[in-house]
DNA sequence: CCAAAAGTGTTACCGTTACACCCATGC
DNA sequence: GCATGGGTGTAACGGTAACACTTTTGG
């Protein structure tokens, strides 16, 4: 058995894709950007990059986004490893994939006039390029997953948010209506929450109190894997 | 912004590095390999290879089970790309990550022999090279994860197999003790299993009745995306 | 005063869990 | 005849899901 039998030959290109959402208006949104070069000039893809030498990929990915969007410490994480042989017409390359969650608001307005980039609505998503659908759909899977196990939503949530914004991110990346009280019960039975004396006036008149992440108790419970099964 | 900045120089070498899970004396086993060569040689290791020009990821997986197994239509899923700068101190190298299920009986013993691979309890498993550990501990997540949910566990037993083996092996996976009826009734509720008239007389007087997976119901469930949540 | 969203508890239902005894047979 | 694992059903419990009315206030 030769197991160190590689050829410098194979060494491949590594590119790092990134799915970004984001939510407002009530609705799961998608960073994308039209490329300005061939092949597929004037395309829609997934926001991406190659791995450098002197980085690992969650660097990579980082940098990518730091890049276009302006912020750090985003929420990551890899998604998959895409490697079919003709995916990229151009030459071979291996793209790792990965999902960042982001506060739009907080998202750098100046950045998304300098470049050909644009959020689009989920539901109402272009045709991308290569193999970028399929990336799509895993990362929303994955997204669905993970956040029906830990809460990692408000990532995509201002710092203070109401109930019902938390409650419509939730349906929007789950795709389904959920129960206003039931889900309000459940949230707080989580214990994750703090009210603020605050209120958000833009949709109401009456006014809705805005929460936010109790962070000890947040990090207390994301380390001993608390279930947070909505 | 650039996006088509890469430079030849930073190709990569990318691994495959396989978790290969087996099942047999009610534990979950792992296939590991003695390095017979620089660096780190005599030391166990995950059985790996390199991507080729020619193949795509899942293709190299099963090129690289098939060699050292004999094994055909393996089931496997790719589990995630590790990529610290020094992870491998030869020379950078990515890896992939995917984990097998196999029924050891089929698995060809003399390939076993040929070569300086040995099967360990997964709880008795010894420290490996490089980053190998954290492999295994992240496909052994996603294995309790993926089993939980859909039932994958099959790949891992003969064609027919005693309700009590299927138990055992989902005891093994989740590493919890489930209880005797609860686990039958759940397990009927999914309507995947046909009782044969055969029994297994290897572990009682009384013997125990065989059972297989009836392919027809299990495909369609599988498309319909039921939930087998044990 | 009315429209529009906020906020709040209780009950019915269903799935999960806990649990114990008889059966068949080889030795 | 007894020790060993095989096979079976029911009842209590707890979490989930369904559901409606009152409050506030800007216009």
């Amino acid at each position: 058995m030769v197991l160190n039998n590689y050829c410098k030959e194979d060494k491949v290109l590594l590119a790092v894709d990134c799915i970004i959402f984001g939510f407002y208006q009530e609705e799961l949104k998608i960073l994308l950007v039209q490329r300005d070069f061939e092949p597929a000039k004037g395309e829609w893809s997934l926001i991406g990059g190659f791995l450098k030498k002197e980085e690992d990929l969650d660097a990579a990915a980082t940098r990518i986004l730091n890049h276009l969007t302006g912020l750090n410490n985003i929420y990551m994480d890899q998604v998959h490893s895409y490697s079919k042989l003709n995916r990229d017409p151009e030459e071979r390359t291996i793209s790792v994939s990965y999902f960042a969650l982001i506060d739009v608001a907080h998202h750098c307005k100046d950045l998304l006039k300098q470049n050909p980039i644009k959020w689009f609505d989920l539901k109402d998503c272009p045709e991308l390029i290569f193999d970028h659908n399929d990336m799509v759909k895993d990362a929303l899977k994955l997204l669905q997953n993970k956040i029906s196990n830990k809460p990692i939503g408000f990532e995509l949530l201002p710092e203070k948010f109401t109930m019902r914004q938390l409650q419509k991110m939730y349906e929007a990346i789950l795709d389904t209506e959920l129960d206003k009280r039931n889900f309000i019960n459940k949230f707080n039975s989580f214990d994750l929450l703090k009210k603020t004396n605050e209120k958000d006036m833009s949709s109401s008149k009456k006014g809705a109190f805005l929460f936010e992440v109790d962070e000890d108790k947040y990090q207390k419970k994301i380390e001993e894997g608390c279930s947070f099964k909505i």
